[in-house]
RNA sequence: CGAGAAGUAGCACAGUUUGGUAGUGCACCUGGUUUGGGACCAGGGGGUCGCAGGUUCGAAUCCUGUCUUCUCGACCA
C-alpha cells in the first residue's frame, strides 16, 4: 500500500465514545468505526489486520483436518425452538419476519445448523468421526456493549464442531482442536491462560476457556501460585482450612443498629471470618436462605445449578414474610419457614458470631451442632489468599477476555435433534459432540490491549496489517523516491507486506503515524540515502540501526524469521 | 431494564445559567516559506446547533416529546 494513493487516515485524539484502550487505538488508527452501539465497519487496514488473525485461524483448523464450510446468519426461528433456545437466549436473540410474517432470527451461535448439517451424511459409524468448521458473523443484541471490539452486537466467529461415535472419540476430537488453538494464540503472541470454565447454557461434561490476562477483562480467573490449577471464578473451588476449636457456650448479645456483618464484627472487634451472614434469596419464587462465612460472597452459578435454578434475586419483602428472619439480624438458630442451606466451610468453623432472628441481637460462638439445614455444599465464591484445592498453594486472581472456547457437548444435540448413527450391532446411537469457538475481532482488541504504548499499537509481526514500513522523508528527492520505491516493490514480490509512506508530510507525521498503527518494521529512507545508508527500526525497540541499501532486503528477512 | 450524563463543522470542544441568528483547536483547500519527530505566515471552504412540536417579534439557548450515544448497575452461550 503507498499511502498517498489509498484509503488511509489517523486520528490525533482519542474517541469520546470509546472507553478501551484497544478501542481507541483501533479507532485512531483508521482500523474500524463505530456505526451504532456495538456495531463497526472494519476498514481497510483493520479488514488487513483481521484477516491476518482469520489466516492464522484457518491455517491451524485446516491442519487439524477440520473442513470449513458456512452457514447462513438470517436462520428461522424454528431451528432454534427445537432445543429450547429461543426461550434460553431470549431477549439477546435478533428477531425479524419475513413477508409472510414467517419468523427469523439473526444466528447467534450454530449447533442446531451444524448437527443438522451432519444428519446430511451421518449413517453409520462408518461415517465417524470428523470435524466441520465456519468463520461466519454471529449476532447477539448485547444489553451493554463496551470496550471497543471485546464486546460488541455483530461478530465474527470462528465456529467448529466435532462428531464422534462415543467419549473416547470426542476425547481425541477435543485434544486435536485444543491443541491447535493453543497454536493459534501462540501465533498471534497473545498472553493467555486456559481456565475450566462453567458449561453453562451449552451444557455437556466438560468447558475450557483460553483467556487473554489484561485488567480490561470482564472475566475472573483463579490461578494457583504454586501449581497450574486455574479455573473462571464462576466454578472455581478451594480447599478450606479446618479451624474447629472447642466449642463454647453460646452467648445472645445485643447489637443495636448494626445490621450489615462489616458493622456487627466492628461492633463487636471480632475477626469477619468467625462470622456468619445470610442471604434471603428467591430461587424459583421460593425463599431460600443461605449462610456463608461473613466476608464471602454468593457464587450465582453454583447455586443454581444446586438447585436447578436458572436465576437468583434477592427475595423481596413479601417472600421474606414467609419465614421468622428479621433481615440485618437473620441466623440459623431456630430459623424456619424457608430452605436453609449452609457453604460447606461451616462445618470447619467454631464460635462465629450470627443473627439472633431478633432486632438488634446476635449469638457469639454459634457453632454447627446449635442449628440444623437442608443442605451443605460449596456455594460462595473463592477469594484471594484462598487454598488452592488441587496442591494447597495460594490462590490469585487474573482478569480476561474470553478469546476461545470448547466445549464437550456431549449428545444433548444430537438426542434433541435425532443425529444417530449405526453401530457394528444395528443398533442406533446418538453421535457425540464437541464445539469450539474463537473470536478474531476479541483477538484483535486483546492483542492491542497487551501491546501498546503512548504512541500507539506495537503488533507482532505475525498479526500486524505491514510487516515493513518504508517512511521517504524526502518525497521531492529523486534517489530518496526511487529507493523507496524500489524498496516496495521489491519486498511486496518477495512476499513480505510493504506499505510505503510516500505522502508529502514531514517526517515527524510520518513517524507518529506508523508508530500509531503499530507496523513493526520501520525502513526510514531519508538523508544518507545518497551514501546507500537507510535506518532499520523495530516499533517494539528504540534502537536504530544504519543498514547498506545492498543487505537491507536480507536483514529484514532475516529479522521477520527470528521474531514471527 | 433501572439510575445518571451528553448530542453544536470530519474530530475534540466552547457558547445554553441571563433568548438577538454560531465560535476555538486539529483536519481540509489556495499561495508562499519550510523539510529527520504531529511546521509557520496569509487567505479560504465547510454547521437546517440530534429530530419533532411548543413559547416568543426572535430559540443552539426556555418548555414538551422523541431518537441516539456514553457511564454505573442488572443481564451476558
Amino acid at each position: 500500500m503507498k499511502l498517498s494513493k489509498s484509503y488511509f487516515y489517523t486520528l490525533r485524539e482519542n474517541a469520546k465514545d470509546e472507553d478501551s484502550v484497544s478501542g481507541n487505538l483501533l479507532v485512531r488508527s483508521g482500523m474500524i468505526k463505530k456505526v451504532s452501539s456495538g456495531i463497526y465497519m472494519f476498514l481497510p487496514l483493520g479488514l488487513k489486520t483481521l484477516d491476518n488473525i482469520k489466516k492464522i485461524i484457518k491455517e491451524e483448523m485446516d491442519a487439524s483436518g477440520a473442513q470449513e464450510l458456512l452457514m447462513p446468519s438470517m436462520i428461522p426461528e424454528e431451528v432454534y425452538e427445537t432445543c429450547g433456545r429461543v426461550a434460553a437466549f431470549g431477549s439477546s436473540m435478533f428477531h425479524l419476519k419475513d413477508r409472510y410474517e414467517k419468523p427469523y432470527v439473526l444466528g447467534p451461535t450454530h449447533e442446531e445448523l451444524f448437527t443438522i448439517a451432519a444428519k446430511n451424511m451421518v449413517r453409520s459409524y462408518k461415517d465417524l468421526p470428523f470435524t466441520i468448521y465456519q468463520d461466519a458473523p454471529k449476532f447477539r443484541d448485547e444489553a451493554r456493549p463496551r470496550f471497543g471490539l471485546v464486546r460488541v452486537r455483530e461478530f465474527f466467529m470462528k465456529d467448529a464442531y466435532s462428531f464422534d461415535k462415543d467419549e473416547e472419540g470426542l476425547d481425541a476430537s477435543y485434544k486435536v482442536m485444543f491443541d491447535a488453538y493453543k497454536r493459534i494464540f501462540d501465533r498471534c503472541h497473545l498472553d493467555y491462560v486456559i481456565v475450566r470454565a462453567d458449561t453453562g447454557a451449552m451444557g455437556g461434561s466438560l468447558s475450557e476457556e483460553f483467556q487473554a490476562v489484561t485488567d480490561l477483562g470482564e472475566d475472573l480467573l483463579v490461578l494457583c501460585e504454586n501449581c497450574d490449577y486455574s479455573s473462571n471464578l464462576e466454578v472455581a473451588t478451594r480447599k478450606i482450612v479446618d479451624q474447629n476449636e472447642d466449642a463454647k457456650e453460646l452467648q445472645l448479645i445485643e447489637t443495636p443498629h448494626k445490621e450489615t456483618i462489616e458493622d456487627v464484627c466492628e461492633y463487636l472487634n471480632v475477626d469477619i471470618k468467625k462470622s456468619v451472614k445470610a442471604l434471603l434469596m428467591n430461587v424459583n419464587d421460593e425463599l431460600v436462605i443461605f449462610f456463608v462465612r461473613g466476608d464471602r460472597e454468593l457464587n450465582e452459578n453454583k447455586v443454581c445449578k444446586l438447585l436447578g435454578a436458572s436465576e437468583v434475586n434477592f427475595a423481596n419483602d413479601e417472600l421474606i414474610a414467609k419465614s421468622n428472619a428479621v433481615p440485618g439480624y437473620t441466623g440459623p438458630i431456630k430459623l424456619s419457614g424457608a430452605k436453609i442451606i449452609i457453604d460447606e466451610e461451616l462445618k470447619y468453623m467454631s464460635n462465629f458470631v450470627v443473627g439472633a432472628n431478633v432486632e438488634g441481637y446476635h449469638y457469639l460462638n454459634c457453632n454447627l451442632k446449635d442449628f440444623s439445614y437442608d443442605l451443605c455444599a460449596d456455594i460462595v465464591n473463592v477469594k484471594e489468599d484462598d487454598i488452592c484445592p488441587v496442591c494447597g498453594g495460594r490462590l490469585y486472581f487474573k482478569k480476561g477476555i474470553e478469546v476461545g472456547n470448547t466445549f464437550k457437548l456431549g449428545t444433548k444435540y444430537a438426542e434433541k435433534l435425532g443425529l444417530t448413527y449405526l453401530n457394528e450391532n444395528n443398533e442406533s446411537i446418538p453421535v457425540v459432540m464437541g464445539c469450539y469457538g474463537i473470536g478474531p475481532g476479541r483477538i484483535l482488541a486483546s492483542v492491542i490491549e497487551q501491546n501498546n504504548d503512548e504512541k500507539g499499537i506495537i503488533f507482532p509481526l505475525s498479526i500486524a496489517p505491514y510487516k515493513v514500513a518504508i517512511a521517504a522523508l524526502n518525497t521531492n528527492d529523486e534517489s530518496c523516491m526511487n529507493y523507496a520505491n524500489k524498496l516496495y516493490d521489491e519486498l511486496n514480490k518477495q512476499g513480505i507486506d510493504t506499505l510505503l509512506d510516500d505522502r508529502e508530510e514531514r517526517p515527524g507525521v510520518k513517524f507518529n503515524d506508523l508508530e500509531l498503527i503499530g507496523i513493526p518494521i520501520r525502513i526510514t529512507v531519508g538523508r544518507k540515502i545518497t551514501d546507500g545508508i537507510v535506518e532499520f527500526k523495530a516499533r517494539n525497540n528504540d534502537e536504530v540501526i544504519e543498514l547498506k541499501t545492498s543487505e537491507v532486503i536480507d536483514y529484514i528477512k532475516d529479522y521477520i524469521n527470528k521474531n514471527i
